[in-house]
DNA sequence: GCATCGATAAGTGCCTCTCA
DNA sequence: TGAGAGGCACTTATCGATGC
């Protein structure tokens, strides 16, 4: 892809796909005019960066919201949502296609116009690249695994409001939804998987449920009564269409081999496919999130480690510099192990107090298990390479 | 304004457990 | 087996409420 050079074109022109890849830059225009007018009227106007631009349109835009300004803005964040669905998709080996992954962020502009601080001294650029791999990486996880989902795991963990809007984006008579439901809610109240622990494997019920679940639909039911392989072709519906309703670009791997009356791709996946993948997906984000966050918040961590008073600073020089166990560190400093023990794991945790409010209010993370445990695992890195090599950290 | 009291947080000591 | 961390009990520091 050809990089845009001036400030004109950065915020007035779009990518081109041609079939699944990029072809060209296309300018808008409208906005190529307004974009003009813009640099006409500033004098210094060559002086000016592209950062400037980006925090003036974003400032129109939270002050008028109206649709030049996201349009410059978007035609701004081209380049950064084609390097991340560029970086995603070798990350991920992704079989989605390369311009579904440059749509699917930017169908988001408006959220990250929306939570982005520019105060917080981040430019929109870079919050826009971590929100974007965000936005993608949910995306292709809640994509696989539903793809991978059986018809029987999917209708487990269906709510009743999705499935409901399934069946009528489908365009079904209100008494077939209404019948569909029926069979649902029986599912749902008389199969428990004994799978619990995936439901994406929950394998189809027995005989005697499909007996049980037929039994209460038809005490329910006004209609002629059903035999337990209509209620499951009708279950088997319901299932097909909440699919294709919630995830309508993709090819169901449930769908029929073609060429073949019986069997799906579904039958054709390892049993250990979904779960090997995922780890590998939460690896690679853990290792990647790891080294972004190392870089961003150095000088958080400078600061933090500076406010801390003589003592504490020797103590953590002894322990991650020198290397010194904390029972040498206790003859030293004259005081008990589990006293240098306490002391190293306040001062830990007072360090990760600082990274995990630092990137709430900057980068918006929602803090949670994983990603503390993540902060400390960098927390750790961190001391290590500042003690013993602080040009590195 | 000062002294006292109670609640709470933080620090410490001892012992023990887990893990590599 | 040694290094490091956690549980429990106790002490100390801090802070707000109350009374004089």
């Amino acid at each position: 892809m050809q990089t845009r050079e001036s400030v004109l074109e950065k915020f007035s022109t779009f990518l081109q796909f041609d079939t699944d890849w990029v072809s060209r830059w296309v300018s808008d225009p409208k906005l190529q005019r307004s974009m003009k007018n813009c640099l006409a009227q500033s004098s210094q106007s060559q002086q000016i960066s592209e950062h400037f631009w980006a925090l003036y349109w974003h400032k129109i835009w939270q002050t008028q919201s109206n649709h030049l300004s996201a349009a410059h803005l978007t035609a701004y964040l081209q380049e950064v949502s084609y390097w991340t669905a560029k970086k995603m998709m070798l990350t991920f080996s992704s079989s989605q296609s390369f311009a579904d992954l440059f749509q699917i962020s930017l169908t988001k502009i408006e959220k990250i116009l929306a939570k982005f601080e520019p105060q917080q001294g981040v430019t929109l650029e870079k919050y826009a690249s971590l929100v974007f791999r965000s936005i993608i990486r949910d995306e292709l996880r809640q994509r696989r695994e539903v793809d991978i989902c059986s018809d029987w795991g999917l209708l487990h963990k269906l709510s009743q409001k999705k499935l409901l809007e399934s069946l009528r984006y489908q365009g079904l008579k209100s008494e077939t939804i209404n019948e569909l439901l029926k069979a649902w809610k029986c599912f749902q109240t008389i199969f428990v998987p004994t799978e619990a622990r995936n439901s994406r494997k929950i394998p189809e019920p027995d005989p005697a449920i499909w007996t049980a679940i037929t039994q209460l639909y038809n005490k329910q039911s006004t209609q002629k009564p059903l035999t337990s392989e209509q209620v499951k072709k009708l279950l088997e519906t319901g299932a097909k269409m909440a699919r294709s309703y919630l995830y309508p670009k993709f090819v169901s791997v449930d769908a029929p081999k073609p060429g073949f009356e019986q069997g799906t791709f579904l039958d054709d996946l390892p049993a250990t496919f979904d779960e090997s993948l995922l780890s590998e997906i939460i690896a690679q984000e853990e290792a990647e999130n790891r080294n972004q966050m190392r870089s961003l918040l150095n000088a958080v961590l400078l600061r933090a480690l500076v406010k801390l008073d003589v003592p504490s600073q020797k103590l953590l020089q002894l322990y991650y510099g020198q290397g010194l166990t904390q029972q040498e560190i206790a003859q030293q400093l004259e005081m008990k192990q589990y006293t240098v023990s306490r002391r190293l794991a306040s001062h830990r945790q007072s360090l990760l107090l600082t990274l995990a409010q630092w990137s709430q209010t900057t980068l918006h993370y929602s803090l949670n298990t994983d990603v503390l445990n993540n902060m400390s695992i960098i927390l750790e890195e961190w001391l290590k390479v500042h003690y013993n090599h602080p040009d590195q950290a």
